[in-house]
DNA sequence: TCTTAAATGCAACTGAGTCGCATCAAATAG
DNA sequence: CTATTTGATGCGACTCAGTTGCATTTAAGA
């Protein structure tokens, strides 16, 4: 598990109470995280919170994924790996069985799954 | 190609001129297409645009894509396909040699990679 | 042709994300 | 250790894709 500490070290910003509370929550996260489901947690702007975000992707230490509810959710990047999204219920997860996708000329840094998860395939198969 | 008719027999809503109109264009078109896209070729309110896509989705003519720059992009749901969105250009792309991705218990209907396309690879490289 | 239920356009609204600005707190100089 | 500077924060106002309410229009069936 990557720490605070090592993610910062060495990043062109400053090492703020905020900043490393935030990180703090998304590295102990086991899915990506929208403002939404960290303002109950942390009490932070939105403005410091999404500008904070920008900051982050700009030093590739947080992935952004938007999801079917129009909202984009993020998550530390520390391994790459392929996500899933439940067009029924919206939770996003991450698929960490290995899915590598190459093609020719194209880089590719993400790959999003979209359709039903377990859940609420089960869900269905009860109607 | 799936031709406007065909895709309109026998679903549940009224076959309005707008509606053969703006079908028309996502049959013809080559890539996904937001409102933004289509308004300049077709003369409709957004708020119609918009509960005509619902309509297609929940009569599964039409498939949505969340692209990078916050808009969502349509396109007819004829045959299943990756899409390639750039995190540079934010362009949206179909990728037509067969990308196959199977989870258990998941349904997959979609598979979206991200990264940088061709194009901006190139730019990037002259630098 | 008449009726009616659904479709349309308009305007007002919503909500995620952004921006300007005044204040505040890290980092660095003195 | 204090002073200075520069970037970070919070607030409020704003943007813009997408939604909703409502009055009007149009497709479809009697």
């Amino acid at each position: 598990m990557a720490s605070v500490k090592v993610l910062l070290e060495g990043k062109d910003f400053k090492l703020t109470q905020a900043r490393k509370a935030l990180l703090d929550i998304f590295v102990n996260s086991t899915k990506p995280l929208s403002y939404e489901d960290i303002k109950s947690t942390l009490s932070m702007d939105k403005a410091t919170f999404y500008r904070n975000i920008t900051k982050f992707e700009e030093q590739k230490i947080i992935n952004a994924i938007e999801s079917h509810d129009k909202k984009r959710y993020f998550e530390i990047k520390a391994k790459s790996h392929a996500h899933f999204i439940c067009t029924t219920c919206n939770s996003v997860e991450c698929i960490k069985n290995g899915i590598y996708v190459t093609l020719k000329n194209y880089t590719i840094s993400n790959v999003i799954l979209q359709g039903i998860c377990p859940t609420c395939n089960l869900a269905n198969d009860k109607n």
